[in-house]
DNA sequence: CTTTTAATGATATGTGTCATAACAATTAAT
DNA sequence: ATTAATTGTTATGACACATATCATTAAAAG
């Protein structure tokens, strides 16, 4: 076949590989929430960042940090510049570790930020059927799993 | 309960949305890859090149940019750089396109990125029974597969 | 054929995320 | 009391991705 000179669709040695797979589908998630979140001037950490604040007044930075897998030396000014726009309080609670809280426009702006995640995820489930949905959260889930260590009580960006 | 000071484990707000586990599956399937390719002093775009060019002997780097959906602004120094470092050739087939063939050592590096793919795709399986991953693969790609528009032939990015 | 449109490759530049290294201050462990 | 670990911070770099702009060339339309 194609002897006459017609061009072929090319081969795609990639797509068979789920790193492959996750890598574009991770793309096309974030390519659309990031748009969402620029009408609110917010990127993707710090909506998750806001979220996990108000899910848990009083965190603290680094607990923040082992659970989203975000290093401490970025959280500083991501919390300075959440802090800086009226979206949270931090009050001192140890000398060394600071308690976060929402202030009422961060709690405003967790509320938009829930809007636009349910319209992402209705974007990346378009073409899913429900029944596959639960099955699908749970291997993704099991892929970026930390083996249970009991006795190792997880270190820098190890997320929960 | 919880009267006691005892702390309580985190509530963690994003866990059940698809793209808050898409993005952490996709940040480990990163950290891993990319480990394994420092040791080829490749990142993996500039692998996803090769193993695309390897493929399709003669393709032009636009025809690479609309397969992995990079951008021809970024294409230019990845296809310089794989070039200087001996493990392609750019032959100008057009006036203005550039056919990309492997060289001996290109082939030996692609070699070498299959081996490590392997690896990597050992490590995101390793908790996923072999019953659920071609379901899972199935689903990822209908997350970012563009609907098809049969006369719409894909622009700038699009990807195939 | 001539003019217009589109495609290709390239440069410069900015942003978001993640990474390491080094440091001061504070708390916990020995 | 000395040592070790934790928290927050600043500085800095790497990487992927984005937009804007441009010159050159090919294809399409007149």
């Amino acid at each position: 076949m194609s002897v006459s000179g017609k061009k072929t669709r090319a081969a795609h040695p990639l797509e068979g590989y789920l790193g492959y797979q996750l890598r574009r589908a991770a793309a096309f998630m974030q390519t659309d929430m990031s748009v969402r979140l620029s009408e609110l001037d917010l990127t993707m950490v710090e909506m998750s960042i806001l979220l996990v604040v108000e899910a848990n007044p009083q965190i603290t930075q680094s607990q923040i940090c082992r659970m989203l897998a975000i290093k401490r030396a970025n959280m500083a000014p991501l919390a300075g510049g959440l802090q800086a726009r009226g979206l949270l309080d931090r009050q001192p609670v140890d000398g060394r570790s600071n308690g976060l809280i929402l202030t009422p426009a961060g709690a405003g702006m967790t509320d938009a930020c829930r809007v636009r995640i349910e319209e992402n995820e209705a974007l990346l489930l378009r073409n899913i059927s429900s029944r596959a949905r639960d099955p699908l959260l749970a291997s993704l889930g099991r892929i970026w799993a930390r083996e249970q260590n009991p006795d190792n009580p997880e270190k820098e960006a190890d997320p929960i």
